[in-house]
Parts: structure tokens; C-alpha cells; sequence
RNA sequence: GGCGGGGUAGCUCAGUGGUAGAGCAGGGGACUCAUAAGCCCUUGGUCGCCGGUUCGAAUCCGGCCCCCGCUACCA
């Protein structure tokens, strides 16, 4: 199959938050980069020319204490930090076209470049900071601090020191945009979502935008602010920056990332060709600040908003937000361990609703894995390619034809249940297919991943009934006593089921990238998609009934997600 | 306090006027291709509380109780 010229692709360019690289991820960081990573492959798999961005944010006085506690440079610390991410990024899948550093030289310039143009665009000005300054979360107003005998205190971080700052820093005046962004929401309805976070973002807005601040003037670890108070480049002529100058703070510099990843300010056709970003996955912590400040700032430099904007919620452990200072969290590393790769991805985005908050347990990840992956689809495969073996002795049957709604893209009529109930044996399978990958392909553009894979295992169990129903192992005994039209049925059915795995197979693929060429290869099919999605025909293509290859023989039947003993594996990861 | 969303089976949730549902967990059964998986049947709920509208309310209205989200500058 020739490749699809770029040019008539459609291109899809998604990101994640970058993490803040203070410690060893736990799995509630990485979730959001897991569901990013499926509908990254969902995308290169039908064919768009996608771009997926996660990394780091690595800047801070926070990092920069962490790091002289232990003695080392900042660099060396996050250097150190970074490596951690990556490694649990490569455990899981994680399938990132660029891993981005808020260090990287070029994000440097990026972030720089921004604020020269704000500056230019006579966004930006020099106001008077003074205030608590707690190193863990920033300023913090008065109301939001407690006093006891040992002094003002933060009450999320009593241990740690508040310091007293009194600062000439810069400020964006955020407060010019609120129109603009009023109008912006009103014109592109979809573009925060789900649409509950979208109303609590337009209620800020008319509670009415204070301008924030994008400099500090004490901290060192950071980017260097590229302009002096009175105006003047900060670039001395050895081509370092003046200290005096002070650092970018924060949003400036964090956010910046998701442009820097593609090209700007260094190569403006890539640029062009990538912005806007279609999508940006982020949590619900900092949905005001990719939904108000992000597109006021790109306003600001002459650049368009994002599309789309998709905040998900926290995981919830025993009834608490996960989290690593709280202690209650699961380490993603022992989870693929204990689950592999595919089975972390898996049971993580089944369990974890995408639009809101969800409580996890080991327990539920245990059973989960059992339930879906062992037993109703790892076994459906399994069983399936034992009895094409055992009875037509590994000849691939092929598909029986497409039921009356069973067209490739999907079904006509939106009358399923009807259409279901009067749907003769020979074509339930094809017919309940068309109305599954409609409904999966809905649910990956409205990033309900969750629901999504919902979606697929319900065809999952209307396979294993199918079974049940037809018997092929008493179809099997009358054939094998002389009866052709047993013998016609037998492979008819069989090629039905080989089908509904092949199909399954390939649409799980965004979520189980590793065991979809292994689900194919039992089935004796080519896998035709490289190790992050790319390469290979359309989805769509392949996901029609009857679209696989026709004769050829399947492999040895082999276990794909082993079942496993839940009070064994409870006791090794719950803590 | 303000605005918004919820309280339905042990767990996670669907269900917005017409005899209470799904998945998982629990119990039983028939089968045997299969990872003792799958399939069938089944236990289980005064649908937060009180009142109202209606022939009829989980569903509409009023009141109350409880939970959650947002309510500014965390990296």
C-alpha cells in the first residue's frame, strides 16, 4: 500500500503536561501520559501525521534546594530525576515524538523569545512584589498561611521556611484579555473539555483577570529574563545573560514548552506546519492556566490558541488524592512487573475514568486484568486459535460475509438493539462489530478512553457467547462423522471468531501496543504498524469485517495475558 | 458564602414519568474448544430524607441532610 502523501494527511499534534521532575513518578503522573500515549497511537494508526510531546519541567527553587540538599549542581539532580521518567516512560510504552526539557537550549530561546515579544507588544511591565514566599508553592496570601508559636508557617509545608520576598518583578497583564477570551469561548464551544471544567473556567473569566507575574528577580535556577528594567536586552556582550535581570518565572517559561516542541522560534516551517496544538492533556490542577493564561500569552505573541484543551481528574487511593508526599500511591514500575507493559496501560485507562476523578485499588487493577484481559479476551484469542488448529488443522478459516448493517464504516441505523435481536447467527458478529467500532471510534475523538475500551470488550463478550452458541466442538464431531454442512458451519464460525480477534486486536492496539502483533501473530496475520503506531494502512482500512488476509495458517496457541493469583500478587505491590 | 455537579445492588456506575439495570464481586447449574477460563441461571437495592404534583416519580416541584468540583498567580 503506497503512503498517503503527507500533504493530503491530516496532522495531529498533541502533548501532555511536562512533569515536575522532583522524584520518581508515581502512576498518578503518568496516567495522563498513558491516555495521551493511546490516542497519540490512535492517531498514527488511522493515518494522521502526529506529533506527541511529553518531558520535563525542571526549573525552580524548589528543585534548585532539593538539589543542594544533596549536595549536587541542579543540573545534575534533574538530570538524575529526568532519567527516572524515562525509564518508567519506556517501561510503559510511552511513544513520545520528542521528550522535552524545560533545560533544553533551544526551549531556552523559545521561552526568551516569548517574552520579548509580550514585552514588545506592551504586554508585560515592572510591578512590586512583596509578600510570603513559600519555596514549595509560591507566594501565599496572608489568609492562606497559619501563625503559631513557632511563627508564619505554609500549612501545607509547616517544615519548610517561609521566606519573606520583597521583589521588583514583571508582571502580564492578563487582565487586557479578558474579553478577547470571552469571546474566544463563546466562539469555539468544544475547545476546554470535558464541558463542566469549560463552565468553571468562563465563571473565572467574568470574576475578572488579575495580571500575574512571569519574572523573579532572587531566583537563579531558571531562565534567564532576556530584558533589564528600563528595557534594554539583558544579553551581555560575552553572550551570557545579566543576573540582575532576574529569571522567567513559572508559566513563562513551563507552558512555553508545548511551542518549543515544535519548532518554535528556531524553524518556522515546522511551526507552521504543527501550530496550533490540537490537543493539550492536562490535569484539572492547572486547567486555568493552559484555558486562560496559555492563549492570552500566545495572543500576545502574535499566535493562535490551542483547540482543544482536555483536563482530566486525580486518582484517588484508600478514599485520598494520590500523591508521593502523602505516601498513598502505586509505583508504575512495580506495576509492570507484576501486570507487564500492556496489562499497567491497560487496566489503568479502564479504570480510571478520563473526565473526572476515580478511586484505583491494586485489588480492582488485579481484577481487572483478570477479568478482561485473562479471561474474556486472552482467552477468546486462546481458545480460537486451539480449535483452528485442533480442527482444521491450523488452516485460517476466513470471515463469514458482512451482516446487513456490517459495511466498514459502520452501521446505517441507529436502531442497534432491533437490528441485534432479528440478526441471524451467521451474521451477529459482523453486525454487532459494526456498531462497536462506530461507537469505540466516537469515544477515542471525545477522549472517553475509558468508555472506549468499554465498548470494545462488550464485543469481546458477545465473541465468547457466540461460542457457546455454536459449539464448534460438536460441530467439529459431525463433521468429522461425514456431515459437510457441519464441516461449511465449522468454518464459518471459526473464521467469524479468528475475525473478532484479529479486530479486537488491532483496535486495542493504541492501548495495548506490545500485544497486538502478538495477538496477530497467533492468528498467523501480519502485523503492519512499526513500534509506535506509524507505518501501515488506515485503521479504518483494517478494521472493517473481512478486511484481513484471506488463507494463510495460524501460529500455536499461547497464553497472551497469563492469569494471575490474586492474594500472591496483592501481597507483593499493596502496601 | 457564591456558582456548579452528585447521593441507585458489596464495589464502579448507567438509567430523567409507566412494573428497578450493567460490569465486577458472591451463590448455583449445564458443557468442555480454552489461561478450572467461557456460557446459562441466581442472591442482593424502602433509587439520601421529608413533603407535593400525577392514574403513576429514581425520574418533575419544594424543603432538608451529606459528598465533591471551581472560587488566581504551586514546578
Amino acid at each position: 500500500m503506497a503512503d498517503t502523501p503527507v500533504a493530503a494527511r491530516r496532522r495531529y499534534y498533541l502533548t501532555t503536561a511536562i512533569a515536575y521532575a522532583n522524584s520518581a513518578p508515581g502512576l498518578h503522573t503518568l496516567y495522563e501520559v498513558i491516555g495521551a500515549d493511546a490516542i497519540a497511537r490512535w492517531h498514527r494508526m488511522r493515518g494522521d501525521e502526529t506529533r506527541f510531546l511529553t518531558g520535563t519541567d525542571e526549573h525552580s527553587v524548589n528543585i534548585a534546594m532539593k538539589a543542594a540538599e544533596r549536595g549536587m549542581t541542579p543540573r545534575a539532580f534533574v538530570d538524575e530525576q529526568v532519567a527516572l521518567f524515562q525509564r518508567a516512560e519506556d517501561l510503559l510504552g510511552i511513544s513520545p515524538d520528542r521528550f522535552i526539557r524545560t533545560t533544553d537550549p533551544d526551549h531556552v530561546r523559545s521561552a526568551q523569545e516569548m517574552v520579548r515579544r509580550a514585552h514588545a507588544n506592551g504586554d508585560i511591565y515592572q510591578g512590586h512584589y512583596e509578600g510570603y514566599y513559600c519555596p514549595n508553592e509560591g507566594f501565599k496570601a496572608p489568609s492562606d498561611l497559619v501563625e503559631d508559636a513557632a511563627g508564619v508557617r505554609c500549612p501545607n509545608h509547616p517544615d519548610v521556611p517561609l521566606q519573606w520576598l520583597t521583589e521588583e518583578n514583571w508582571f502580564f497583564r492578563l487582565s487586557a484579555y479578558q474579553e478577547r477570551l470571552l469571546r474566544h469561548y463563546e466562539e469555539h464551544p468544544d475547545w476546554v473539555q470535558p464541558e463542566y471544567r469549560r463552565n468553571e473556567m468562563l465563571g473565572f473569566i467574568r470574576g475578572g483577570l488579575e495580571d500575574f507575574s512571569i519574572s523573579r528577580a532572587g531566583a537563579t535556577w531558571g531562565i534567564p529574563f532576556p530584558i533589564r528594567a528600563d528595557g534594554s536586552s539583558a544579553q551581555l556582550p560575552d553572550g551570557s545573560w545579566d543576573p540582575a535581570a532576574g529569571t522567567i518565572y513559572v508559566w513563562y517559561d513551563a507552558l512555553i514548552n508545548y511551542i518549543t516542541g515544535v519548532g518554535f522560534p528556531d524553524d518556522p516551517a515546522m511551526f507552521a506546519t504543527w501550530w496550533p496544538a490540537d490537543l493539550h492533556v492536562i490535569g484539572k490542577d492547572i486547567a486555568r492556566f493552559h484555558t486562560i493564561f496559555w492563549p492570552a500569552m500566545l495572543w500576545s505573541a502574535g499566535l493562535e490558541a490551542p483547540r482543544r484543551v482536555w483536563i482530566h481528574g486525580w486518582l484517588h487511593l484508600q478514599g485520598e488524592r494520590m500523591s508521593k508526599s502523602r505516601g498513598n500511591f502505586l509505583d508504575p514500575v512495580a506495576m509492570v512487573d507484576a501486570l507487564g507493559s500492556d496489562g499497567a496501560r491497560y487496566v489503568t485507562l479502564r479504570e480510571v475514568a478520563f473526565d473526572r476523578d476515580a478511586d484505583v485499588s491494586w485489588d480492582t487493577f488485579l481484577r481487572r486484568y483478570n477479568a478482561d484481559l485473562a479471561n474474556d479476551f486472552g482467552n477468546l484469542v486462546n481458545r480460537t486459535v486451539a480449535m483452528v488448529n485442533r480442527y482444521l488443522g491450523g488452516q485460517r478459516p476466513d470471515p463469514s460475509p458482512a451482516g446487513p448493517t456490517g459495511g466498514a464504516m459502520g452501521p446505517d441505523t441507529d436502531d442497534d438493539a432491533a437490528t441485534l435481536e432479528r440478526t441471524p447467527g451467521s451474521a451477529l458478529l459482523s453486525t454487532a462489530w459494526a456498531f462497536t467500532v462506530l461507537d469505540y471510534a466516537t469515544k477515542m475523538e471525545g477522549c472517553l478512553l475509558h468508555e472506549a475500551i468499554a465498548s470494545l470488550f462488550g464485543f469481546v463478550g458477545e465473541a465468547n457467547r457466540y461460542v457457546d452458541a455454536e459449539q464448534p466442538w460438536v460441530l467439529a464431531r459431525e463433521a468429522q462423522a461425514g456431515a459437510a454442512e457441519a464441516a461449511t458451519r465449522l468454518r464459518g464460525v471459526l473464521g467469524d471468531l479468528v475475525e473478532a480477534c484479529r479486530l479486537v486486536g488491532l483496535a486495542a492496539a493504541p492501548f495495548m501496543p506490545q500485544s497486538a502483533p502478538r495477538v496477530l501473530a497467533q492468528l498467523g496475520i501480519d502485523y503492519p504498524y512499526g513500534a509506535d503506531g506509524n507505518g501501515g494502512p488506515p485503521l479504518e482500512e483494517l478494521l472493517a469485517w473481512g478486511a484481513g488476509p484471506r488463507g494463510g495458517r495460524v501460529a500455536e496457541a499461547s497464553p497472551l495475558f497469563p492469569r494471575l493469583e490474586l492474594d500472591a500478587e496483592t501481597a507483593a505491590v499493596a502496601r
